[in-house]
DNA sequence: TAAAAACTCACTGAAAAAGGGGATTTATTT
DNA sequence: AAATAAATCCCCTTTTTCAGTGAGTTTTTA
């Protein structure tokens, strides 16, 4: 009988950990191996010990899923991701998968499809939650030469949402108004919003943002 | 010995059901006695059975957790309400608890504060996760006479969250744009924001609006 | 050290939101 | 039935955002 496939969570939600903790009990070709709140401890034991599967939870405190994503499979291209996320939108499973995610999870996903992806994404087959698949598809059309945003878009998308205009923006960061204008822009353009509201809600609804 | 408190879970997301059962399974003195994962199988349970405690999250798929607490409590008032958030945003607490909530939850609670929590909501005594008493004393100041948004505001919320502008909104709902702006204007006054911007990002932080 | 990406700034014009005021009709509650 | 709250609509002005285009400087990376 070949080995137990060895599985690592990096999640902030000491329930959600439980969870899952809980779910893979039962499944004695899954061993859990250990589990870390944050991106720098999840990296951290990376150094010590190789999971085969990581399942990732895109909103952490220090870091983004998917950017620890991307730093986890330039350091270790043989770990498999999976995404975990209560959401489903397009533009974040579509993110994920690029930067290197075999598959996408969601919260509410029952012990069976929990399992099943796991084993699936040993093997490297893609896995997509049910409802996140169905998004992905459209999404892939337009799937353009998308390098998520730069450290300087972040720190404007931030203010931004905390309520900012482009002229106390550009006071705050030491710069003109038609610089945070151009930054604005491509916000929307990156995350392919029409305006304001939804782009701010869709980085708060993907934890994209520091609460 | 007493009898144990009987508990009970709304939460939309299955694996964190199962993590507050597993922290739950070894404390004798509390008794799980089912969960849903959505509002109305939580009105239908209760009519069958009422539980000492119910830890209530804030976002269900048909109905905020705000609007649930208040329907059970009108109902069943002896019933204890936990509310459990992955957030801890001063409103959102004010409100929980203004609609009769013992106590409230961070999702990242240990063990141990979960059971502390539980048995003193029992009590009828009141628990706060740490950050969010935090806040929740600065907030409780300025606790002016909110009624909460109308059924019409709630709507055109969604709307503003979804990315449409007034006219856009005021096509949809039949009415003119000034009505839109007018119910625009009061959420801003309500919620105490300054622009759209930082409108929705507190309302969907808070889940208060349906994702 | 080139090339690419990120960051910077400006101009124009149109669209939308925000701030302030007032007003009528329809529900709801007391 | 009277009072209160909700929903509807309009006016005006100012501020902010959005769209499109162009272009120089600095920093990062291949």
């Amino acid at each position: 009988m070949m080995s137990r496939i060895s599985v690592f969570i990096t999640d902030d939600h000491y329930m959600v950990i439980e969870g899952i903790r809980s779910l893979l009990q039962d499944d004695d070709e899954i061993e859990l191996i250990g589990y870390a709140s944050n991106a720098a401890s999840c990296l951290a034991f990376l150094k010590q010990q190789q999971p085969d599967v990581i399942l990732m939870d895109i909103s952490m405190p220090d870091m983004s899923g998917i950017e620890l994503c991307k730093e986890v499979k330039e350091e270790y291209p043989m770990i498999r991701i999976l995404g975990l996320s209560t959401f489903n939108q397009k533009s974040f499973v579509m993110k994920m998968m690029e930067n290197g995610a075999t598959g996408y999870l969601l919260k509410n996903a029952s012990k069976k499809e929990l399992s099943k992806a796991i084993h699936l994404a040993y093997e490297g087959k893609e896995y997509l939650s049910h409802d996140a698949s169905d998004s992905l598809k459209s999404a892939m059309k337009d799937k353009s030469s998308m390098t998520f945003i730069t450290r300087r878009e972040k720190e404007v998308l931030k203010l931004i949402a905390d309520g900012l205009t482009n002229a106390e923006i550009a006071k705050k960061l030491f710069i003109s108004t038609s610089t945070v204008d151009t930054h604005r822009k491509s916000l929307l353009f990156k995350f392919n919003m029409k305006n304001t509201a939804s782009l701010v809600r869709f980085i708060t609804q993907n934890g994209l943002i520091d609460d």
